[in-house]
DNA sequence: ACTTTGTTCAAACAGCTGTTTTATACAGGT
DNA sequence: ACCTGTATAAAACAGCTGTTTGAACAAAGT
């Protein structure tokens, strides 16, 4: 009504949002928006110019919020060691992602746009992802006494970035766990788990050499593991490996 | 044209897989399979029933190319021990997943179903994840000692499936590491890396309380956390644990 | 009072969707 | 030769999609 008047721009936002979050960027018409948001169908078009202008608008503000996490879990833990701050970092992400909280819908939307790229696909990699895989490879770095572009901190990083990211609610761990409450003890036991169990993981690359190749994941094949890492495994392990 | 002629229906099937594999249920149209398969418009409704029966039918040998995997991965290693029976299985599921070999569509199509989930997915879930997922679960708790529904073979034995899914091609990882190529050493290495991190990880596990509750993933958050593990950090676990 | 500007609305648009209909062609059984 | 059952083809169908149109309305500027 009002000129200025940005009252049905911020209700389109806020049911676009959940809207997307829980169907995806094509399977929500503008429709289902508009009937959410008490909207007219042609406010979408008037508010943003498009469709995908309101879904670029939403995913704007998900990955101004990463973003913002990142940075505030990057300040917290300032002066911890390397250890503690990979458990900080999980749990964070953890308490973040899996209560059904505020920001619940901004990890199932990204989620969403990994299986189905949209044109704004590459902002989130670039603007949500990449910061804090990298953040993740500088404290693995510091772990293994190695560059962070070395391809066991490359790797580590992307071990434990996948077992954040199951977190994330989704229709299989639903069927897979279906009596599994998200209450913050459970949480927290879960990020627990990922941290205990990844950071002897990385405990483990150290006896291994690492190829430092800038910018890729590839590895040299040569495996060069020198010295049996504990226990019996290792000689399977080679074997294995010298086969390929 | 002869009675009992399955060509078109083939042709059809084929084509269904790849362009559903490619870009999910809801957006590949009928007309598309149709051009794709040189066949006439109506031929999905006739030798199917529906769109969804086409692709329930196409899902179906996907399913069934996986439980034959897991299948064959199982009685592969029928003698070996259990960490060499988890390095087997990583390994295989990669060279499986990674290559883009014939089976390639069957895990594109399978992750799809995953974020966008049709009223196939109870079956993909039951018959082709949760399987590997047991199997799994079996070789942790072999590791552990312990019964295959603890707490921590069940939260191991997800930690190392989602690594392993993490390598299917995907959008996002297709942008995270653009120089990425497949090839078997650059696949063997990467299982490899999978397999020491999580046999590293689950060892790790051994040092800690797990409260088996059959079909719950949710654990008793008490940590019961005994003995200091490696290295300094484990006041500061503690210390974090407790205060939750 | 009149215009201007920003906002909302109902209606309609062209295009694509899955599905159905109707017709045609063909091989096999009788 | 005649029917029968199977497979393909072109056309049309109703429904939904994102988007546009043109009118209405209300506040602010002059």
């Amino acid at each position: 009504m009002k000129p200025g008047d940005r009252e049905t721009r911020n209700r389109l936002l806020h049911a676009a949002a959940r809207l997307f979050a829980d169907r995806g960027f094509t399977q929500v018409t503008v429709r289902d928006i508009c009937r959410e948001a008490d909207a007219n169908v042609a406010a979408v078009n008037y508010h943003f110019n498009d469709k995908l202008g309101l879904y670029r608008e939403v995913l704007r503000t998900a990955v101004q919020s990463m973003r913002a996490a990142l940075q505030s879990a990057r300040s917290a833990a300032g002066e911890a060691g390397a250890e503690e701050k990979i458990r900080a970092y999980i749990h964070g992400f953890l308490k973040r992602v899996a209560a059904s909280g505020r920001d619940a819908w901004i990890h199932r939307l990204i989620s969403r746009e990994l299986a189905d790229p949209t044109p704004a696909l590459d902002v989130i990699v670039q603007q949500a992802i990449r910061p804090r895989i990298s953040y993740l490879r500088e404290l693995v770095a510091e772990l293994l006494c190695c560059p962070p572009d070395d391809d066991r901190a490359i790797r580590c990083a992307q071990s434990i970035h996948m077992q954040c990211v199951s977190v994330i609610p989704n229709p299989v761990t639903a069927r897979l766990y279906p009596d599994f409450k998200v209450t913050p003890a459970a949480v927290a036991a879960l990020s627990e788990h990922i941290a205990l169990f990844s950071i002897a993981g990385v405990h483990a690359m150290r006896s291994t050499a690492g190829a430092g190749r800038p910018g890729a994941a590839r590895p040299a094949a040569g495996r060069a593991n020198r010295g049996p890492s504990r226990r019996g495994g290792s000689d399977a392990r080679s074997r294995r490996s010298r086969q390929l």
